[in-house]
DNA sequence: CAGTGAGCGAGCTTCCGCTTGACTT
């Protein structure tokens, strides 16, 4: 027998590759890549050594020659190249299989380069796992779409160019870490501007009538309800009937409740009867499959899953083989899962519920990539939810899937929709005021709807956001049928905001803009909370003013690029490139530098990104920051400072403002209140005995600190000996809810005389690097704050026989590795403030994270401290005014300041050298900016 | 948003889309 050519298939998921094995049986080996296997470096220690440098390396992106981008296999994927590899050195032939979409055909490119394989390579793309589709794919491979390819590259090289230089402008301009990209700022902007609707929201109240009416005894039901919908010859108000400022639009009248209540008083009274009936078939269709959006909608809102919850699931779901792929974009079922799907609906409903012929779906959502299938039970007959033996979780959402899946495949519901007009004349006009007139005819509707044949409902009934769905059960009635009030209610409603967005219905819309891929939705959602852009109360996704701050300034100053159409237009011309219509450059060159010269067809001129990234002095982040509360006289502002958000009055009062209130909560009223509390809300302690001064603990920069509470109209030009207030820290152990007046008088006691005469008198106090002997202009640091209490004077003159130095010095290597090749100097590994570095006493340089002390070898660390060496001493930093300053600042409530103030006597890790540094750092800012460093600072 | 003196390894933060890892005998 002649040996069988050993070909190996990748595809992208492992789950996948199993499946795969199976229907392709011996002679195929099938491996999986688990996604990309390379990309552009993260950072700069990913940056291969021979680009670091250049001023592109930081983006990895060369955009001055054709935005030729550098690739690195992560640490991560190293493994599964040299994996493949290896199986690859036994293969005859080599299959790539990873999806025939965009992302898909650059894995398989990314692949060759890697493997460079020297056996033939075919390319196969199947959209199902079925036994059918797999091998029909092997059956007929095809090349390579190089075009594809270059429409990917210029995806990932735009989002990279957006990402890597709008980030670091919010760093200079508003804060640290913050960053900015195609998706999630355009997602943070959709939150933003749903909370200015609700900000800008004006309510109207209108009130309008129910009335119970009475069939008559051989009804069924015998009662029914129906609404107010006319006065006479003109319709009433209801909620469609304003406007978001609360203004009517139309020809409307508006009651209100003195008005309701006369109407209903005056027809109780007054004859009813049935003015028309209207029926109406009804049909209604089930929904189509699940994609990603819908299932993370569905599972929301009838298993109240998070996004990341429900994907985590439906991830366990697939990989034990019981749902197929959950990251799809496609409703279509394979011919195998509908015939699944209708043999379940023949044997568990009846051939009544079966349609003729199986339903297929269309894909809704543009630019559908449709790799897979809809997401739907796996195989080629359904377990049913009961017969799975799956439980919590795991069960609900197979369930879910099951049902929706079934249910698609099932006939229509049917039934009736009634629509019922009523009227109701009295006797005489009825004055209702100046707004509504005298009336005398009110009319009525009800509508009621019979299900006739349930159809798909018997298996999936689809859930809504949309309370509209609101119906009753209507008996028979016949036109002129004479009907009696049992009861006229009047009913006060109020117009809504619009509601803001849950993480469903938010997926839902980016989607929609054709923002994002399923497998991102989820982690969209987590990016813009993490950076504390929007928080949760309850299911609804809350901005902060800082995603209004940031927004103001994308909006103000990159304003295409958080267009709402800036994706979908993107999306075209990387369709054009995938075609093969367009070059990519072209596509880039637009983006990054601009439409060129001349060639513009009436479009207006833009900036390109190079630009706009270089023009900080335009951007006034003190403005961007600053929002005016109510009108224009009100006074208040809320601001988006470095210790959070405060709000502050025309008096330069400031008050923090909550990290749980929402925006459109912080009204002028509310911010007022908050600066009342902030002002009042201090805790006293009792009145100095000395002095009979008040002391009271109040909250600061620094953490919470003591202070005296000097009368207000006191005569500062008396003699007096100070002007200011005394303050002081609490000390760490101190808990400002329980520091009692002792306390406090003992800390405003400081500085403390140790001992000494003239000269060489020595105090103990508390400063920003934690507490601290002094004696002239010499200090030391004290091991405790408590010390400065109790450390004697021998004890202080102990420390100062000392040098300055000690105790910290001596912190032992944590591990020795020798000799250093290049200069004989003995290497070690330490630990420092910012980590674990090695050091041959001279040149210093930090691991990389993806080193550990544990695995460094003396190799390795001689390869750093050469390439430490090579850089040169780092440039000094120029001194900056603002926003350079504010290094350690982050929003949530920390307690930065304690930590802070920790560091310096004990903690190596502290966050106080950054601010101390820059400060002292800029004195010596005079020396010219030659570093790449200097070139992209704020200045302003 | 209160304000008092050091001397130290400074260097990094960030994008969107694919996908689940796991060193060596």
């Amino acid at each position: 027998m002649a040996d069988t050519p050993r070909r190996l298939v990748i595809v992208e998921s492992p789950t996948k590759a199993t499946k795969i094995a199976g229907y392709l049986g011996p002679g195929y080996v099938v491996e999986s890549s688990r996604g990309h296997v390379r990309d552009l470096p993260t950072s700069a220690a990913e940056v291969p050594a021979r680009y670091k440098g250049q001023p592109w390396a930081r983006t990895g992106v060369n955009v001055d020659a054709d935005f030729t981008p550098i690739y690195v296999v992560s640490a991560d994927k190293k493994a599964t190249i040299r994996k493949l590899k290896t199986d690859l050195k036994d293969s005859d032939e080599l299959y790539l299989a990873t999806d025939g979409d965009r992302e898909g055909e650059a894995i398989a490119w990314h692949l060759l380069q890697e493997l460079k394989p020297t056996v033939p390579v075919r390319r196969m793309v199947f959209h199902e796992i079925t036994r059918d589709a797999i091998q029909e794919a092997v059956a007929h491979p095809r090349e390579l779409d190089e075009d594809l390819v270059q429409a990917q590259e210029t995806r990932r090289i735009l989002d990279r160019l957006y990402g890597y230089e709008v980030s670091p402008v919010l760093w200079k301009k508003v804060m640290p870490r913050l960053s900015a990209g195609r998706v999630q700022s355009v997602a943070t902007r959709l939150i933003v501007d749903r909370e200015r609707e609700r900000m800008a929201f004006r309510a109207a109240s209108y009130w309008d009538l129910e009335a119970t009416l009475d069939a008559g005894a051989e009804a069924s039901p015998r009662e029914f309800t129906a609404r107010l919908v006319g006065l006479d010859d003109r319709r009433i108000a209801q909620g469609a009937s304003f406007d978001s400022l609360g203004r009517v639009k139309g020809d409307v009248v508006v009651l209100d409740e003195a008005a309701a209540a006369v109407l209903a008083a005056a027809l109780e009274k007054a004859p009813f009867s049935v003015a028309g009936v209207e029926a109406k078939p009804y049909t209604r269709r089930p929904a189509a499959p699940f994609r990603t959006t819908t299932l993370q909608q569905e599972a929301g809102r009838k298993l109240g899953f998070t996004t990341d919850r429900t994907m985590r699931i439906a991830q366990e779901l697939y990989e034990g083989g019981w749902i197929t792929y959950m990251r799809t974009d496609s409703v279509t079922l394979s011919d195998q899962a509908v015939d699944a799907a209708r043999d379940a609906v023949r044997s568990l409903y009846g051939a009544d519920y079966l349609p003729d012929r199986p339903r297929i779906y269309a894909s809704k959502v543009k630019n559908a990539q449709e790799a897979h299938e809809a997401i739907r039970p796996a195989g080629a007959s359904f377990r049913t939810p009961a017969q799975s033996g799956l439980s919590g979780d795991q069960f609900r959402l197979y369930e879910l899937v099951w049902q929706r899946t079934v249910a698609s495949q099932m006939a229509d519901a049917t039934g009736q929709q009634m629509i019922v007009r009523i009227e109701a004349s009295c006797p005489q006009r009825v004055d209702l005021g100046e707004r509504a007139g005298a009336v005398r005819t009110a009319r009525f509707a009800a509508s009621g709807r019979t299900i006739t044949f349930p159809g798909f409902l018997k298996a999936y009934v689809e859930s809504t956001d949309d309370p509209a769905e609101r119906t009753t059960r209507l008996p028979r009635l016949s036109p002129d049928q004479p009907l009696d009030p049992v009861r006229v209610a009047a009913e006060g409603h109020a117009t809504k905001p619009p509601a803001r967005f849950t993480e469903p219905s938010l997926v839902a819309k980016l989607e929609e803009l054709d923002i994002g891929r399923p497998s991102t939705y989820a982690s969209i959602i987590r990016t813009i909370t993490s950076r504390d852009y929007v928080f949760k109360r309850g299911a609804a996704l809350v901005p902060t003013w800082l995603a209004f701050a940031v927004t103001r300034l994308l909006e103000e100053h990159f304003t295409a690029l958080v267009d709402y159409d800036f994706t979908a237009d993107l999306e075209e011309q990387l369709d054009s490139i995938a075609k093969g219509q367009v070059d990519r450059l072209e596509v880039l060159r637009d983006f990054y530098f601009g439409p060129q010269d001349g060639q513009a067809s009436g479009r207006s001129a833009r900036e390109g990104l190079h630009e706009l990234t270089r023009a900080l002095g335009d951007i006034d982040a003190r403005a961007l920051s600053t929002f005016h509360l109510g009108d224009l006289d009100s006074g208040v502002d809320v601001r988006v400072g470095r210790y959070g958000t405060y709000v502050e009055d025309e008096d330069a009062h400031r008050a923090n403002v909550p990290e749980d209130m929402p925006p459109d909560e912080l009204t002028v009223e509310a911010a007022r209140e908050l600066l009342a509390r902030a002002g009042g809300g201090d805790r006293e302690l009792g009145l100095d005995p000395q002095t009979h001064v008040a002391i009271v603990v109040r909250n600061g920069r620094f953490g919470p600190y003591v202070t005296e509470v000097l009368p207000e109209d006191e005569a500062p030009a008396k003699g007096s000996k100070r002007a200011k207030p005394r303050t002081a820290s609490l000390f760490r152990s101190m808990d400002p809810a329980s520091v009692t007046l002792d306390d406090a008088l003992r800390l405003l006691s400081l500085p403390r005389v140790v001992g000494g005469e003239g000269e060489d008198v020595i105090t103990a106090q508390n400063g920003r690097y934690g507490p601290y002997l002094k004696r002239g202009t010499d200090t030391r640091s004290l091991p405790s704050e408590e010390a400065i209490f109790t450390t004697t004077f021998e004890q202080a003159e102990e420390l100062f026989s000392q040098p300055k130095r000690r105790g910290r010095a001596a912190a032992a290597p944590l591990r020795e590795l020798g000799a250093d090749p290049a200069n004989g100097r003995p290497v070690v590994v330490k630990d420092g403030r910012f980590g674990p570095y090695v050091t041959d006493g001279e040149t210093n340089a930090t691991l990389p994270r993806t080193d550990s002390v544990e695995a460094v070898t003396l190799e390795r660390a001689a390869e750093l401290l050469a390439a430490k060496r090579a850089k040169g001493p780092a440039p000094k930093r120029r001194g900056s005014r603002g926003t350079a300053k504010r290094a350690t600042a982050k929003t949530k409530k920390a307690t930065t300041k304690r930590t802070a103030k920790a560091s310096g006597a004990a903690g190596p890790k502290g966050a106080a050298g950054s601010a101390a540094g820059s400060a002292s750092d800029a004195r010596a800012g005079e020396r010219p900016g030659t570093a790449a460093g200097s070139t992209a600072r704020a200045t302003e």
